[in-house]
DNA sequence: TTGTATGCGTTATCAC
DNA sequence: GTGATAACGCATACAA
C-alpha cells in the first residue's frame, strides 16, 4: 500500500485537490460544512497525514528548529534545552537536537547538517572561541542565537543569552574577602576552547587583586582523580592562612568530594567549599554546600523567544532583515550561601 | 540573494543538473576529474548545500529519527538520549527529540508531528498503559522501539528495551529480608499511567510474600512535601520491628531525604534506606545510599541498534517487513551496596 | 464555493 | 562521460 497522498483523499471525496489543501491548513473560509464533513471522514479513514517534506518545498518556512548542546549528559545541556522546547513546541515548531560532545569538529557538520535541513533557526552552545567559525549560518541568513559561551568578536547583530559568570564571581571572590579568606584556590575543567569557566575565573581574579587575595588555578580537564588528588594535595599544602577551594562547574563537584575524602579534609574547618551548578543535590552532604547557581532553563526560554522574535520579525516572505530581531541577554546567578564555607 | 540550488550550480559550471546530482552523491565513477573540480569549487564559491526536503521527496528516506521522551529535565531521559544519539549520529541518522511531559495526550500530538515528517522510525518511552495507543504508528509501518516502559498487550513484531524492574527488586527484598526487616515502606511518584515503577513494586510484593515481610507502598504523585513528610512520619510511628524505607524513582530521594532530616530519621540506625537510581551524588550523602542502578544510556543505545536493525532490515526499497528485526531486550540493574542498609 | 495547472529542488530513467 | 526530463506531494495563482 502506497503512500496516502492529498490527490488520493481528493478522488475518495469528490473534491479537488486544492479544497482538500485548504481544509488540511484550516482554510474552512470559503467551503460548505458538507465538504468539510466529508473530507474528514476521507482523511479519517485513510489515515491521511501531509508530507512535511512537500509542504516545506513549497513554503519558506519548514517549522522547524536546530538545537546544538556541548553536552547531552551533562545536567546543564538537558535543562537548557528543556527550556528551549517549552517554548517551541507550544509555538509550532519541532525541533532537532544535536550534541557537539564540546568537539568542535563534530559542531561543524553538525551545524552544516542543519543548515541542509533549512532550520527556520539555530540555537548554539557554541564551542568555538572565534565568532567566524559561525559565519556560514549568517551567510545562509538563518536566525541564530548563541547561548551560555561567549565568543569573540561576535557581531552585535548577532543574539547571546548568557549567565552574569563574571560579576558574580567577582562578587564571590569580595564575599569570601570579608570572611577572612586569603587563598582561593580554583578549579576548573574544560574540554572546548570556549567556555564560561573563563570568565568565572576572569571574576576571581579581579576580587583577588582588589582584596589581595592569594589566587590559584587547576585545570583538572582530563586528567583523572589520581592527578586532582595530587594537585589539590600538593597545592594546599603550600598555602599559609584560610583558603577557599572553588569548584567551577557542577560536575567537578564530584571529583572535589571524591578528594576532599581521601585526602581527610574538612570543610569548613580545614578550608572553604564553594561550587557551581550542583543541580538541587549537595544540599544533603553534610550542611550543605555553598553554591553560585545558573538557571539554565531560564536562559533556554529566553534564547528561544529571541529565536522566534527573529523568525517572526522577518516577515514570511523572508525578505527582511533576519537578525533585526537579535539581542544581547545576561541573567543573573543566584548565591546559595551554606556553612560550607 | 535567493536560495542557492543545484541549477545555479550546473550553470555556473558549464555543466548539467544531472551531473551535479551525481557530484553531490559521491558518483564520481563516470566524472572527468575537470568537471569535478569545477563543479567543487563552484558547490565552495556559491556556498552551495542540497536540500534536505527536496531530496526526501525522491527518496524513499528521510535519514532522521523521532524521539519522545517522557521527561527530558530528569536525568534518566537525558542519558536515555545520550545513548540513543551516540548510536544514530555516526550512522547518519538525524533526530527529533520531543517531550512528551509524561501527559498522553501531548505524546500523541507528537507521534502524529513525526509520522507527518516521515521519519525513518520512532523511538519512545510510553505514556500509555495500552498498546493500542500507538496502532497508527503500526499502520504507517514506521519502525519502532518501545523503551524503559512496558505497556500490556504489545505484540513480539514490536521491539521493547527494558530494565530487569520486577526481578531486580525480588532480590533486592530477598537481601532485604536477609539482613532482618521486618516491613518494607516503598515510596512511589507516578506522574504516567504507566511506569516501571509498578513492576518494582510487583517484584517487592513478591519478595515480601514469600518472606512474610510486611509492606506498604505510599504513592507521592503530585503531593507535596509536607504530605509525604505526614505520610512517612505517621507510617512509621505505627510499624513495629525493622523497617527499611524504598525510594523507587531517582529525583524522589530528594525528598524523602528532605523528609527524614526534618524528621530527624537516621540510617540505617532507625530505618534502612533504599534507592533507585541517583546519578552518582548519594555518595556523598553520610556514608553513601543502597542503591539500584539502571544503565539509562545502553538503554538508549540498545533501543537505537534495534532501530536501525529494523530500517535495514526492511531494504531499500521499504518493500520489506519493517518489524522483521524487532526484538525484546531486557538489561540488567545493578546493586550497589552502602551501609543505609 | 470549487477546480486546473504550475513549480518548489532533487533524483532516476532514459537517451546521446 | 554527460544531458534532458519526468516524477515526488503539496500550495497557490488563476479560472470558472
Amino acid at each position: 500500500m502506497a503512500k496516502v497522498t492529498i490527490a488520493d483523499i481528493a478522488r475518495e471525496a469528490q473534491v479537488s485537490v486544492t479544497t482538500v489543501s485548504r481544509f488540511i491548513n484550516g482554510n474552512y473560509g470559503k467551503m460548505s460544512q458538507t465538504t468539510r464533513d466529508r473530507i474528514q471522514q476521507t482523511v479519517d479513514r485513510l489515515e491521511y497525514r501531509p508530507s512535511a517534506s512537500a509542504r516545506r518545498m513549497r513554503q519558506q518556512s519548514t517549522h522547524v528548529v536546530g538545537v546544538i548542546v556541548a553536552d547531552i549528559s551533562n545536567v546543564f545541556s538537558s535543562l537548557l534545552f528543556n527550556g528551549i522546547y517549552a517554548e517551541l513546541q507550544p509555538a509550532g515548531y519541532d525541533v532537532m537536537l544535536m550534541n557537539s560532545n564540546n568537539a568542535i569538529e563534530q559542531e561543524h557538520g553538525e551545524i552544516d547538517r542543519l543548515l541542509s535541513q533549512e532550520v527556520d533557526g539555530l540555537i548554539i552552545q557554541p564551542n568555538s572561541r572565534r565568532f567566524a567559525t559561525y559565519e556560514p549560518i549568517i551567510s545562509s541568513r538563518t536566525p541564530l542565537v548563541m547561548v551560555d559561551r561567549e565568543t569573540t568578536d561576535q557581531p552585535e547583530t548577532v543574539s547571546k543569552v548568557v549567565s552574569d559568570n563574571e560579576d558574580s564571581c567577582r562578587r564571590l571572590g569580595e564575599t569570601l574577602a570579608d570572611l577572612g579568606y586569603e587563598n582561593l584556590v580554583v578549579v576548573s575543567r574544560t574540554r572546548s576552547e570556549v567556555s564560561a569557566q573563563a570568565l568565572r575565573i576572569a571574576g576571581l581574579r579581579r576580587a583577588a587583586e582588589e582584596r589581595h587575595m592569594l589566587m590559584l588555578t587547576i585545570e583538572a580537564d582530563s586528567h583523572d582523580g589520581d592527578w586532582l588528588q595530587r594537585e589539590i594535595g600538593t597545592t594546599l599544602d603550600h598555602l599559609n592562612g584560610r583558603t577557599a577551594l572553588i569548584s567551577l562547574m557542577g560536575p567537578l563537584l564530584f571529583d572535589v568530594l571524591a578528594v576532599l575524602r581521601t585526602l581527610g579534609i574538612r570543610y569548613p574547618q580545614d578550608i572553604g567549599l564553594v561550587s557551581f551548578d550542583d543541580w538541587r543535590w549537595s544540599q544533603y552532604v553534610q550542611d550543605g554546600i555553598y553554591l553560585l547557581e545558573q538557571d539554565p532553563q531560564l536562559l533556554g526560554r529566553q534564547a528561544a523567544r529571541n529565536l522566534l522574535d527573529q523568525i517572526r520579525s522577518r516577515g514570511d516572505d523572508k525578505t527582511g532583515d533576519p537578525y533585526a530581531a537579535s539581542q544581547w541577554i545576561t541573567l543573573p546567578v543566584t548565591t546559595v550561601a551554606s556553612p560550607s564555607v
